[in-house]
DNA sequence: GCAGAAGTACGATGACTGTCAAACTTTGAT
DNA sequence: ATCAAAGTTTGACAGTCATCGTACTTCTGC
């Protein structure tokens, strides 16, 4: 079990901070992740993600949403999976998940 | 009638772009702006507002809420009036302004 | 063991943007 | 007419950040 095994640090529901998850949410990429997290009902590796951006440019923004509380991410192997933290967000932040994810007219 | 008081162009219903909006709202300031003016429940000139920032910043502010539709601006006097477009928010992003306006715990 | 797969870490870079100061414009009051 | 109040406009500047390439690490299968 080397460090690539450790799970990365992830804030509890009571440091979630508004600021930030907005912040995590405003770019496209990371939006489009958490959009296709939701969708998917399951946990997701990092590289089943439909994304436009280069592998070291996808760990960055995992990271991000990972630092805001958004996702969940624990190693299988060598993937690393993904996993909405939904019941948590709908927590501290109530519908903003829904107003962000779900798809409107137009 | 000089320039001044021409209405400044203003985006329809049909025409707000969710990006455009969380760019509008991920900025503490301008967040504030919007909370402040749903809490006071009338309209409020650019003056009545708390914010720490000068006037000429103050002003691009007001412009990036008001071309992400979020705002709506016109002039009484001196002043520009500022009132939040909430029911037309709420049919094109519903729950959203609620989620980033609504006061939570802690 | 070795090769490949899946990510991570580390600069470097380029674009964007929040901020301010200074000069200007319009309006209302004296 | 003049003056102050309220914003606007126009650069300039500094900090942030999304992006990439390259090198590196860890794990799995052969």
């Amino acid at each position: 079990m080397g460090p690539m095994g450790r799970t990365p640090p992830h804030p509890e529901v009571s440091q979630f901070d508004l600021q930030q998850v907005l912040e995590a949410l405003v770019d496209p990429v990371r939006r489009s992740i958490v959009t296709q997290l939701g969708a998917a009902d399951e946990d997701l590796k990092c590289g089943a993600f439909d994304i436009s951006v280069t592998k070291s440019t996808a760990t960055h923004h995992f990271k991000v949403l990972r630092e805001a509380g958004l996702i969940r991410q624990y190693y299988v192997g060598t993937s690393r999976m993904n996993a909405l933290r939904r019941a948590e967000l709908d927590e501290a932040f109530p519908g903003l998940l829904d107003a962000l994810t779900t798809r409107r007219k137009q």
